[in-house]
DNA sequence: GTGGATCACGCAATCGTTTGTGCAAAGTAT
DNA sequence: ATACTTTGCACAAACGATTGCGTGATCCAC
């Protein structure tokens, strides 16, 4: 079955560079210019003819370089790290889809770690990611206050933020104060004049900007949203729950909800039914990523769209960029409002009789 | 601010071994055997008072080995690959960091591919982990039919499977026979005789045993579940819509359903709802792995629990056991039913009335 | 046919660790 | 004191790839 043991192949079998090189009568060298072409200029390479003798040589062999070796010898690992809150945020996991593509069409591998959003995690995550030689970081998992990136730039550790901006740092972002916008203008359009906000981390910058956006677009419309409307929360069901319990702690109830993250409106779903109220019909929900879910959903929910995967991807080619030394230019993706029935019908005076 | 630059270190300015052996006036091989002991017998250390010295000068420097090089010396990289069909979807993304946490524990770390369930993506990411001389695979993403594993077991490539199982080869899979049979037992207590499956993919041995456990549980009870009322169906929202759209293109309706899937189950609520049932009052409706959504839903879902974290974790625990050359177990994971308002208060007599 | 440029390739050092072997110094037994 | 073991460390050779430099051979112009 198997083949003969190859000449000078590694300790699992596999061939290497001498492998290839002693069966085409040259130097290993010599293959390493032709399958690993230096890109840059004055690198001189071997004559066509060889070139080919050597490719065919090596693809019979299905010779694959080992990355460990030429990581030690180059110091790149042609891996970039990527931190994240977490994984089971799907939000995060569809960007960072998006970056382990993008990653892959250029010839990088991802390697991913988890922060849980705590200081420490994430500190730890990074330098096991640095420790593993990536050649830059993706941060996912960004705070407004903290200097963690600020720490990273003075090392000279090439990195960017995606999906939460920080400081001035390299970031690809959605635009997220014109998403809170446009999901304000929505619930404006149907005469929302109560409405309750959850606005997700304080210290996300993602929360901030699209509660700050839903808030300013409602004060150019005359209507100042108190601060006991606005209620911070994680950005899952349970935060969701959690925010929108207190924000029916009293009456008068808001007639429209906006949360920042569509797993935090699911949250509120449950709430509102506790109390009797339907969304789509005695209440408009709006939530914002506009994930998978939100269309299926028993009540179909309204959403701000924001093309996650591309923000991944886009993320990766800033810190491509980065690492080729070629300028970086930050990325704002526009969202779109995506209209359904937990929002769709529910004019405030609807609800206004409810209450 | 920074400090001067260390002699001996490497391009990034991190000490290296030999920073170290220099600082303390010894060898770099006893700075090796000092930091990195051989768990071999045989091997002498330092003295006492030597090795104490090095670890407070290797401690100040904050020096932390280079992967790369030591994974060229001894071709073990610390490293695990992991495939899974998608990280979007949140009971591989859960399983994954169950992996993650325990291979860090022990000091490895994990990579990860998708394959998207496609043959062609499932080869090319296993050689692309493979290519980047991971010790070991955890296969996530594996079929009944499929020889895929059997090929790797022939190149002697260490690896386990998670979640779904495969021929003969150790496993860390969820006990999913019994899982759909407590389903069942559960709907069958309500009184539902004509139930109707989301089966998921029939290529998966999770759906396919939980439609077992199901299917058999009811051939006890004495009742026929008719092919016409199993469909098969991707394990996500829209694979739940579809599947219930087809369940429910003809009368008489079913009075339950079963998803082998969260997500699943919530796609059949879209459907419901539009031929005017509600689910957890009309129709009774059971999903499968009790992910956190399920709990929070406007209409809370029962499911089947499985513990996706641990069933991670101890697939790294079993590939650990290989990679160590110990015996190696395949393990189950019971599950258990919880019992939410989908299916609690539906009786199959309030649902015949309906049909 | 000679000088110089260019081409095609080999040589050898190197990346940072690990580990088999060697060898003094110290310890132990006689 | 001699012989013999143990201890504590240094030496050097790997691992597989990359790359600056050197060197013969070839080519072109004159």
């Amino acid at each position: 079955m198997s083949t003969d043991p190859l000449p000078f192949a590694d300790e699992a079998g596999r061939p290497t560079l001498r492998t290839v090189a002693e069966m085409a009568g040259v130097h290993v060298s010599t293959v390493s210019r032709v399958l690993a072409p230096s890109l840059r200029p004055g690198v001189r390479t071997a004559s066509k003819v060889t070139t080919e003798r050597i490719k065919a040589i090596a693809d019979s062999l299905g010779y694959s370089p080992n990355p460990i070796a030429a990581g030690l010898r180059t110091s790149r690992s042609s891996l970039v790290g990527v931190l994240v809150p977490r994984l089971t945020d799907i939000v995060l996991a569809t960007i960072y889809e998006g970056i382990h593509e993008a990653a892959r069409g250029h010839g990088y591998q991802t390697f991913v770690a988890n922060s849980e959003d705590r200081q420490p995690e994430r500190e730890a995550g990074a330098e096991m990611l640095l420790a593993r030689r990536v050649d830059g970081l993706i941060l996912g998992d960004c705070t407004l206050d903290s200097t963690f990136a600020d720490s990273l730039q003075q090392r000279g550790i090439p990195f960017v933020l995606v999906s939460r901006r920080s400081g001035k740092h390299p970031a690809v972002v959605g635009d997220d104060y014109a998403g809170g916008r446009l999901a304000a203008e929505h619930l404006l359009s149907l005469g929302h004049t109560d409405v309750g906000i959850i606005a997700g981390e304080a210290y996300a910058s993602t929360g901030v900007d699209r509660t700050a956006g839903f808030v300013d677009a409602y004060a150019k419309a005359g209507i100042n949203i108190p601060d006991s409307r606005i209620v911070h929360s994680s950005f899952d069901v349970i935060g969701g729950r959690e925010a929108s319990t207190r924000l029916f702690a009293s009456k008068p109830w808001p007639t429209a909800l906006f949360a920042v993250n569509d797993f935090a409106a699911i949250g509120t779903f449950g709430t509102l039914r506790g109390l009797g109220l339907r969304a789509g019909e005695d209440i408009a929900v709006v939530g914002y990523n506009d994930t998978v879910l939100a269309a299926e959903l028993p009540v179909p929910l309204t959403s701000v769209h924001s093309s996650m995967r591309e923000m991944g991807e886009k993320a990766f080619e800033l810190l491509l960029s980065r690492l080729n030394g070629e300028p970086v230019v930050s990325h704002i993706i526009p969202p779109t409002l995506v209209v359904r029935e937990s929002s769709a019908g529910v004019r405030s005076t609807l609800c206004i009789g409810k209450n």
